[in-house]
DNA sequence: CCCGGGATGAAACAAATATTCCATCCTTCC
DNA sequence: GGAAGGATGGAATATTTGTTTCATCCCGGG
């Protein structure tokens, strides 16, 4: 799991300073707990705060990432006040100190780059007050809430498309996946299949794989998904048919993956994880996205003329299962 | 003008301290500029880095956001290393100290957030304005996602939790899945085996599943994954364990299915689809929760009393592969 | 088996940063 | 117009945070 520190956040125990000064604020109130609560609470004091607090508010408002990712000292000085102002300006607010009233945008940087209905599920998740089972399945839930979404943040489109273009090509494709990674090849395996494409999984139980591999050639293709750790036959699968100049098109979870150095292209996908198990969804998503792909790209590029500007969004590939 | 000061910046006057280490890192190069220049750098550096350091470096890719608004004392505690390490990675790569190397973590977080809302709108609409593979690509991870929302609306927790308690009193479980449903199958036979739990799929290519079915016993359970079109040898195995009062619990798509039927308890996994594909996200999410769940409540409830109510809310059960 | 040499962890140290204090300035009410 | 109260700026201080150092450990070569 993630998000687990938060330095600098409140709910830690206070500092005897900032014990002090918190009752010390105008309010005398509880601090806000999120922007938009924030941000209510200042247009509200709004009337009654003094000039130079009045100026610092508007500047956090108006620029909350500075307010995030800076220092008081820089904050204050775009703002053109004192760093003291900043600190009497969270006091006001019902914060300890500055240090407090900063978490806030913070945590709002952070919700922002994550999405959107995850904020309000990471927000609604706090209270599954109920059974343990609530929580595992809201905890496994937003793992792959949580993957989906990077997924489709961090993928790279035109790689992707390479990767079709490389399978698209070939007259068989070899299908490498091993225990966690495995599902990703048995769907591809029935989606293949179902599409009426060559391909074959190196899965075999009585030890014949080594050999299928030693019947690709260049004009064949690989797809190898593994994640850390990487299962050695899978890594030794990758190698043999790197070897012998088959080109490999690899789904793996970082750049720092012993595949990604020997593939032709390779698509990173990181799956969060919970309680220790990693999700399986973005991976799945991805390995439903690129049989069909494959299909079509095969149906309008292949084998005539290269990678024709086709209008149609949907493809003519019709639905399976 | 904005963004005028950035704490910690490359740029700014070099401290004595960091120029002095600035000419000693390994490579002697310029630090990465950006994210993906880091990314690429990690990659080459990878195999000649020293375990510690690649362990940092794995958590920095995964976490970026923690690298960016976390202190160095936060993030050494999450990736489990010491501060110190997090300072000689940053030197490796060139950067004159950890404040550097965060840099390039913040201005990214800046990027995004500013994106944000463009990239929101842009998934949403559906309207990507690329390529065939980014449209197919967008929907397919849109199908992913509107079947991980719609399983965490309508997932009915008191059966699952139902559904957990008969698989936890199994002496052995059975998994039954084919075709499009396999890969579920085949996750829950991995994670049962990771965490011995004694877990058998049938699944054979020599024809002897029904004599295994005959095996099981009252004591045993039955976990069935099936949607429409239900596998006909599926629903016959399900069949066959009904009839020899085997418990079971079914994965299905909707109350018509004739799963729901003979199933002891079950669940429904309504998958959407894209250009008549479905999605096996929300699927392969409760094929990851279901496991984990049976052996917690394994250890907390079996052999002893009913569902009692234990406070924890992160498994015992630590991470596997 | 013993001996380097690099890697690692822990703690001391240094720098940066937030916070507080106080003298001064403004404002406003008598 | 003068005094009192709060607001403000700037500098001193306390705290946090990053960095360096050093003793120890581990691994590979002789």
């Amino acid at each position: 799991m993630e998000y687990l520190f938060h330095p600098g956040q409140r709910g830690q125990g206070m500092k005897k300073s900032a014990r002090a000064k918190a009752a010390s604020n105008t309010a005398g109130l509880a601090p806000p707990l999120d922007f938009d609560a924030l941000r209510q609470s200042i247009a509200r004091a709004q009337s009654a705060l003094p000039r130079r607090l009045t100026q610092a508010a508007e500047y956090a408002l108006a620029h909350p990432d500075e307010i995030a990712l800076g220092t008081a000292a820089s904050i204050a000085s775009a703002a053109e006040v004192q760093p003291s102002t900043l600190v009497r300006l969270a006091h006001q607010l019902g914060f300890g100190g500055f240090s407090e009233f900063q978490s806030v945008f913070r945590d709002r940087l952070r919700l922002r780059a994550a999405t959107y209905d995850e904020r309000l599920r990471r927000i609604e998740q706090g209270t599954t007050d109920g059974s343990y089972e609530d929580a595992l399945l809201n905890g496994f839930l937003t793992a792959a809430r949580q993957s989906i979404e990077r997924l489709s943040e961090t993928i790279d489109v035109a790689a992707f498309a390479r990767c079709v273009g490389v399978l698209a090509k070939a007259e068989t494709i070899y299908l490498v996946a091993r225990r966690r990674a495995y599902p990703m090849a048995a769907h591809m395996s029935y989606s293949f299949g179902k599409l009426s494409i060559r391909a074959v999984t190196l899965d075999s139980a009585n030890g014949i794989d080594q050999e299928i591999v030693t019947m690709a050639t260049a004009k064949d293709a690989a797809i190898v998904c593994s994640f850390a750790p990487y299962a050695p036959a899978s890594l030794a699968q990758a190698q043999s048919l790197s070897e012998r100049h088959v080109p490999l098109v690899v789904l793996t979870d970082s750049a720092l993956s012993p595949l990604a150095a020997m593939a032709t292209h390779w698509l990173e996908v990181s799956e969060s994880d919970f309680a220790g198990f990693r999700s399986l969804s973005a991976g799945m998503a991805l390995a439903t996205a690129l049989p069909v792909a494959v299909a079509e790209r095969r149906r309008f590029s292949f084998p005539a003329a290269g990678p024709a500007a086709h209008g149609q969004k949907i493809p003519a590939t019709r639905g399976i299962a």
